[in-house]
RNA sequence: GGGGUCUUAGCUCAGCUGGGAGAGCAUCUGCCUUACAAGCAGAGGGUCACAGGUUCGAGCCCUGUAGGCCCCACCA
């Protein structure tokens, strides 16, 4: 950079030409290196249909911050990323496409389908990748992996066969959620339910007598949301306490429509309170009636194709979709006299999450994980704290699920993904899971086999990353040195479709847990709260923002103003904030350049040291101190937040503005040199502390700052010093402050003009106190409006209408040349006397009552006393003042 | 039905282990003071939802009440 750094900084083009600078010094590149302590983030693979948006960018905000911090202090920080096949959304999107071509997937086939997947993910597959580099994330590129690469296709195939082997992947017949526009089976964690209005049907069906025929006058009346689900029912139930229907059970109804005979079966599942207190049992398509159906041997009739159309167990009704369907059957069954009556009914209605449609309960062969065992470890994990969840609240959701787990289906009727390692016998239809295609079958002996057609959840390789990343199943020296990784960062709303996945994978494969931490956040919402979303069009695009206001304001905005864990709005006030912050920053360093720029021997500076910079460097020294330690507990809002208001308000507001009579003074060089010296140093500390934060425009400063180092990135982190912590000159600079505040404050209450100058006469009995003022009398001038400061014991020879200005030990005096309103003047003192008396009656409060003597820590008592004896001592000089004035 | 969470300035939110209520934006008043008007100086504005309790001391801990939001379960 030039020495002609622009009046506004403008993140163009520098972002892009920094991060290709990071890129080809390979700052971002981390080797197995035994003798440094790694620090290992895996990146939550976004999608490869994804585009980013305020989540990804939040998300990767997180990690960047982490990644960057960490890095500085000295730890070989990898941030491992990649992508997800997302097997669903891109099977779901490539078939939207060729759709347009007028192809249909199963005319194309599967084998030229995963073709045009690759191309797909070829395509498409770095764009996301492209986005997250523009927010100046700094992974580990040059390690980018993928789902479903070799070796994260290996790491699948072993995780399926031993656990297959273990007993705990098996096969089975059971109801599940199936989704009739993807045609697949989806887990329960994928259905989503929604409040929909619907009808709730009361129906009746004709009682059976004891000869056989069906009576006219008994019926049995129930009520349902789903009546097309009868063509399916095998029974109906009631509860065995039910004294209204005891007598009933035994007893049989008929199907009307399809004429079947029903069980009258008791079941306590049946809530007697609900409705007419009789429930018609589908099992085949009813989780519920699939339990009862189970304990009482009902048979399973299944009505519906995978579209949902009904089959030929629906009769009449084949062919119809399921909501013809049921128009059609309560048409009939009005006609026959056994509707009895349709209520307005709201209930849930489990939908797809991926495309919306209503979900069926289906009974399917379907692949599952067994997770009662291999869930212990990782509720384990969390209870002894060896995982610890942030915030801590996370803890009772996640115990919320894992207490209710249940199996989890992994088989998808997809293409997209990895295909399960099982392979039939052509000749015997033997199962043989095995890692490669059997050439024998240990059955019968054939050696033609068929490979199950389908594919894997798409979690299922998800729930392996941190490990398969590193090269699992593999024993890679990666894996020995950066795993169990340290921090997770992700939204809650993947905590069980993830990070609990990942918990028990880690546990169970690895033997290890894969992250020390996790690290939550909420979601962005827009400026009304909403979730943000396509349909809505609320969204805003991370890209155009940085476009806007580059990606440091962007990453600031994200990071602020919100707790842990919860969520925020977005407003583009707060991006206009933090833009103004980074021009802020930029600005107060153009200053500094532009002062350093031709001066030698800056360094010795150090030697000549004055309060006021002794006063900087120990507030510096306790915000270096402070701000580690909140980013150390992951406190990452509140870590910058005292950045920004250490450099905006003490370091430009305060520091700069004090020092400058000394840069612009030639005569005296010491004093010049250790201004200097101080603003470059705090500068490049503070630059270094807002870092993670702000990438750009802290590297485009720190470059041109100085030549030491190449890049901020990597040089180290600031480290609390015990030698630049100066009490004495704090205080000493407060004071100061105090006063200067005080004065200008009168200054505007009497709305003396701005450039108008005035005698200041500072007035204390103490020697200390007025040699403070003595070395702060340039404040005065610069900051104040003085045109002349004297220091004297007391108000000897001021003017007595002079306005007083009373602080700790001292009171300053400015006599206006005008007249000035005495009545207005005792107004403002006796303001000032009752916030005294205020603070005095709560301090003597304290102090005089026996308990908080006897309990209160000592620490807090002789803070209390201070404040004693200052409030004391500025009441008195108020008092006297008051005196004076009412003479 | 089970669980979580929120209620603090006009708005959006911080407030980490209990010890004198904060920020940004908005409002009002002055300033183009040679780093910055994307700025500087100053000001106003809050019974911390309500009611109890614990404590020397509560925005913070406990109990209850009212209202909002979210997650899980899915009673047909």
């Amino acid at each position: 950079m030039s020495t002609e750094m622009a009046k506004t900084y403008d993140p163009h083009g520098i972002e892009d030409k920094i991060y290709e600078r990071w890129m080809e010094k390979k700052y971002f590149h981390a080797k197995v290196d035994p003798s440094r302590k790694p620090f290992t983030i895996v990146i939550p693979p976004p999608n490869i249909t994804g585009q980013l948006h305020m989540g990804h960018a939040l998300d990767n905000t997180m990690q960047d911050i982490l990644i960057r911090f960490k890095r500085m202090q000295g730890y070989n920080a990898l941030w491992q990323p990649g992508t997800d096949h997302a097997s669903i959304a891109t099977e779901v999107r490539i078939i939207e496409n060729l759709k347009k071509e007028g192809i249909d997937k199963n005319e194309l086939g599967r084998e030229k389908f995963l073709e045009r997947a690759w191309e797909w993910k070829k395509e498409y597959g770095g764009r996301i990748i492209n986005q997250l580099k523009k927010l100046g994330s700094s992974c580990d590129w040059d390690r980018e992996r993928f789902t479903m690469d070799e070796g994260c296709s290996r790491a699948v195939t072993e995780v399926f066969c031993k656990m297959h082997e273990k007993g705990w992947i098996y096969k089975g017949n059971r109801i599940g959620n199936w989704c009739p526009v993807c045609k697949t089976s989806i887990s329960d964690a994928e259905v989503q339910y929604e409040e929909q209005a619907g009808h709730f049907w009361h129906i009746k069906y004709p009682m059976i007598r004891e000869d056989g025929s069906v009576s006219t006058t008994e019926f049995l009346e129930f009520a349902t949301t789903r009546p097309e689900t009868m063509l399916g029912d095998t029974a109906v139930a009631v509860n065995p306490e039910d004294d209204r229907y005891r007598h009933l059970v035994g007893k049989k109804v008929l199907l009307p429509i399809v004429n079947r005979v029903l069980p009258i079966v008791a079941d306590s599942y049946v809530d007697m309170e609900f409705g007419t207190g009789v429930v018609k049992i589908t099992p085949a398509h009813d989780p519920n009636d699939f339990e009862v159906g189970k304990r009482h041997n009902l048979p399973q009739i299944n009505i519906l194709n995978d579209d949902a159309t009904i089959n030929e167990n629906g009769g009449e009704f084949k062919g119809m979709d399921r909501y013809e369907a049921r128009k059609a059957i309560v048409a009939r069954l009005d006609e026959m006299g056994l509707l009895v009556r349709v209520e307005e009914h709201t209930h849930n209605v489990g939908t797809h999450d991926r495309c919306g449609a209503t979900i069926e309960p289906m009974i399917k062969k379907q692949w599952f994980v067994k997770m009662d065992e291999l869930i212990k470890p990782a509720v384990r994990a969390v209870q002894n704290g060896e995982i610890r969840l942030i915030p801590e609240r996370m803890e009772k959701i996640y115990y919320n699920w894992t207490d209710h787990i249940r199996d989890w289906c992994i088989s998808r009727q997809l293409w997209w993904g990895h295909r399960i390692p099982a392979y039939y016998c052509d000749a015997c239809g033997e199962t043989v899971v095995a890692r490669e295609m059997p050439a024998v079958c240990p059955k019968c002996g054939g050696v033609h086999f068929t490979q199950d057609p389908d594919t894997l959840d798409t979690w299922f390789s998800s729930a392996l990353w941190p490990f398969s990343t590193l090269g699992w199943p593999d024993r890679t020296e990666d894996l020995k040195y950066f795993y169990p990784t340290d921090v997770l960062v992700t939204g809650y709303d993947i905590i069980f479709f993830w990070v609990i996945r990942m918990i028990f994978s880690g546990y169970e494969q690895m033997g290890e847990k894969p992250f020390r931490t996790v690290l939550f956040h909420g979601l962005v919402r827009d400026a009304q709260g909403r979730k943000m979303s396509k349909s809505l069009g609320n969204g805003i695009d991370p890209l155009e923002i940085i476009e806007q206001y580059g990606a440091d304001a962007l990453r600031l905005t994200l990071i602020t103003g919100n707790a842990p864990g919860n969520d925020m709005r977005f407003y583009m006030e707060r991006v206009e904030a933090n833009r103004n912050f980074a021009n802020k920053v930029w600005n107060a360093s153009r200053f500094i350049l532009m002062n350093t720029e031709g001066k030698t021997g800056i360094e010795e500076g150090e030697a000549f040291l004055q309060p006021v910079d002794k006063w900087i460097l120990s507030r510096l020294n306790k915000v270096i101190r402070d701000v580690t330690e909140n980013m150390e507990n992951f406190e990452l809002g509140i870590a910058v937040q005292k950045v920004y208001d250490f450099i905006w308000d003490e370091f430009c507001d305060w520091y700069i503005e004090m020092v400058k009579p000394r840069l612009y003074a030639t005569e005296d060089e010491k004093s010049q040199k250790a201004a200097l010296w101080t603003l470059k140093t705090v500068l490049i500390d503070a630059l270094k502390l807002l870092h993670p934060y702000m990438p750009f425009v802290t590297e485009e400063i720190f470059c041109a700052i100085q030549s030491e180092e190449e890049s901020i990135m990597i040089s180290s982190w600031p480290v609390y010093q015990a030698q630049r912590c100066f009490e004495k000159e704090e205080g000493q600079i407060e004071l100061i402050k105090d006063a200067v505040r005080g004065v200008r404050n009168v200054r505007t209450q009497m709305n003396v003009p701005h450039g108008k100058k005035a005698h200041i006469y500072v007035t204390s009995q103490q020697p200390g106190i007025l040699s403070v003022f003595e070395e702060g009398k340039i404040f005065f001038s610069s900051l104040a409006g003085a045109s002349q400061v004297t220091l004297q014991p007391d108000k000897t020879g001021i003017a007595p209408d002079a306005v007083s200005v009373v602080i700790h030990n001292a009171t300053l005096y400015i006599p206006f040349e005008e007249l000035v309103d005495i009545a207005q003047e005792i107004e403002r003192l006796e303001k000032e006397r009752v916030r005294l008396d205020g603070e005095l009656k709560r301090v003597n409060g304290m102090l005089g009552n026996e308990k908080f003597l006897s309990r209160a820590p000592q620490e807090k008592i002789s803070e209390e006393r201070a404040k004693l004896e200052k409030y004391t001592q500025m009441a008195r000089q108020v008092q006297e003042r008051l005196a004076q004035l009412k003479k």
